[in-house]
DNA sequence: TGTTTGACCACGG
DNA sequence: GCCGTGGCCAAAC
């Protein structure tokens, strides 16, 4: 029979809704997004993109942490896929990290209201 | 059921 | 700027 899915919680839409209305080229942070749904931590976000696995619609690769550096690069089908992606995107990248960090950051609350 | 672990962050020294 | 510490909250063990 169907057994009882496990659900998934309205916090992980709630990500995904926000990581979706990253502009191109822009980047935003784990503690942005959780601070902007005033849910959660900023770790729930990267526990939450890390579930992100077969929801293709979510540009996961835009969320970096507050200094920019690209720490969920290992999540990706390639360590390279992540610095690849952004740099497509017109975002510069230098040692796996957002060089024009402050130029490029995009923050939900102010931009997003 | 207690401990450890994470795609993290703010703060003090 | 670096480092240690505490907070965060759910999952995995």
């Amino acid at each position: 029979m169907m057994a009882t899915q496990p659900e998934k919680p309205h916090y992980f839409d709630a990500v995904y809704e926000v990581v979706r209305q990253i502009p191109r080229g822009r980047v935003t942070t784990y503690g942005a997004i959780a601070d902007f749904l005033a849910l959660g931590s900023a770790r729930m976000t990267g526990w939450a993109l890390r579930n992100i696995a077969g929801t293709e619609d979510v540009p996961a690769h835009r969320v970096v942490n507050r200094v920019g550096e690209l720490s969920g690069r290992h999540h990706f089908p390639s360590p390279t896929f992540m610095r690849r992606m952004l740099e497509r995107e017109g975002v510069k990248v230098v040692k796996d990290r957002v060089s024009d960090f402050d130029n490029v950051f995009w923050n939900p609350a102010d931009e997003l209201l």
